[in-house]
DNA sequence: TCTGGGGTCCTCTCTCAA
DNA sequence: TCTGTTGAGAGAGGACCC
């Protein structure tokens, strides 16, 4: 049986969301994002993106384009409720599904054509079926070779007009043999790996397209651009990419960052930040059932230069205050006196099972055995609610807890 | 124009031990 | 004991993805 991958894509996957929560917002131009100053576009419906709104644009900017627009604020919550229902039909394809984001998945389905059928009824029957159950779009690329059937899944997308969408294929097949015929004219930029850095680096060797970088000599890509990423770049020019759809992925590492509204340069602020942080590294972190042995702190100054300060300890950590204490650690020795605009807290080279948190560097013999008081807390906050219990440097004037979690601020800091 | 949050991977440099 | 080499691991930064 010949090798068949579907990439499959959500169209507009928050913004038709919303849209199907509020349909008095249909037409309009909608944008999910943050609202605030230093917000960013999540998701654009298409009416918006025909004012060249885009994803990633900050959400000033995007004003700017489309004064008309509908600001919404984003549900993670609900966005990844409505991925876990789409992952489940997924799954009755197929086992073999690679989970790339909320909204995008690879599924191979080369061993389920004997009982559905060729891969392209396979695509259609799956963008039927979605509609159906979820009321959402989905745009499939089919191909043997992965990046190719991810290009193809973004030629089979609707097109943005000021009127909204413009139907797209919906489904684009790429078949075998024509790899090359369809990503050559493609510009390069489309390639995942291709990012502005390398694009710049690219366009001085006069290459725009993919088919002037496969006309490239391997050499010199890699002297332009490295090995690793410029051997993998020269393949998938050539329509190769060996990657295989891979449904378990070990996670690497779990962290939290924040931009504040507004710089802060005291540090006892931003201690207190980091012990929030940490608090909800640390949540994560023991659903999962994983510790950390690399804490990493980031710091984003006011001129957006951004530095990243990591320490490995012996013992994997897995408590807020193990994190924090090493964080805090980390923060003393950074010069916070230019303003601080984000900070970040991350657990790195992570590994299973119940975390040894016998003490920490630095600490004092009789540091407490933080893993029962973990315990303890996760009790309590499963039978009272998350901020019925956390660390007393978070608690505010009224004694209320103000805790950091997925999502919170998945786009920026609000107004 | 003024840049989020959650990640992964790659490269370079430095240190340390064999 | 001193010097050079090599490789592993850590730390930092950067590029990229959605």
């Amino acid at each position: 049986m010949p090798p068949a991958i579907l990439h499959v894509d959500l169209d507009a996957f928050y913004a038709s969301v919303e849209l199907l929560v509020d349909p008095s917002l249909a037409g309009k131009p909608l944008i999910v994002g943050g609202a605030g100053a230093r917000g960013v576009v999540a998701s654009a419906s298409y009416e918006a993106r025909g004012y060249g709104v885009r994803s990633a644009m900050p959400s000033a900017r995007a004003r700017r384009l489309c004064p008309a627009a509908v600001f919404v604020p984003g549900r993670y919550a609900l966005y990844s409720d409505y991925s876990k229902r789409l992952h489940g039909l997924f799954q009755e394809v197929t086992p073999l599904v690679e989970g790339i984001a909320l909204d995008e998945a690879f599924l191979d389905v080369t061993g389920a054509q004997r009982r559905l059928g060729a891969p392209a009824d396979i695509a259609w029957a799956l963008r039927r079926r979605v509609h159906d159950e979820l009321g959402l779009w989905v745009s499939i690329g089919v191909s043997a070779v992965k990046m190719v059937a991810k290009l193809a899944s973004e030629a089979a997308k609707p097109k943005a007009t000021r009127g909204g969408a413009e139907a797209g294929l919906g489904v684009c097949v790429v078949a075998a043999g024509e790899e090359r015929a369809f990503l050559w004219p493609l510009p390069v930029r489309a390639l995942w790996g291709v990012g502005p850095a390398t694009h710049r680096r690219l366009e001085r060797f006069g290459v725009a397209t993919v088919g002037d970088l496969a006309r490239l000599p391997r050499e010199t890509l890699v002297g332009a651009v490295g090995s690793a990423v410029g051997g993998h770049l020269h393949d998938l020019a050539w329509g190769r990419d060996p990657r295989r759809v891979e449904p378990e992925r070990d996670t690497k590492s779990i962290g939290h960052e924040e931009t504040y509204p507004a710089d802060h340069a005291d540090r006892s602020v931003l201690a207190r930040e980091v012990v929030r942080l940490a608090d909800g590294v640390a949540a994560r972190l023991r659903a999962a059932g994983l510790a950390g042995r690399t804490v990493t702190l980031k710091v984003r100054f006011a001129d957006f230069r951004t530095i990243t300060r990591s320490r490995t300890v012996k013992d994997p950590l897995a408590s807020g205050p193990g994190l924090a204490k090493v964080a805090q650690a980390l923060l003393a020795g950074v010069e916070v006196g230019p303003g601080v605009r984000l900070l970040g807290v991350s657990a790195s080279n992570l590994v299973d099972g119940p975390p040894l948190q016998l003490g920490f560097p630095d600490a004092p013999a009789n540091e407490p055995a933080w893993e029962g008081v973990a315990r303890a807390v996760e009790g309590v906050r499963r039978r009272y609610g998350e901020a019925a219990v956390g660390p007393a440097a978070l608690l505010d004037a009224g004694g209320g807890l103000k805790l950091r979690r997925m999502g919170d601020q998945q786009w920026g800091p609000g107004r």
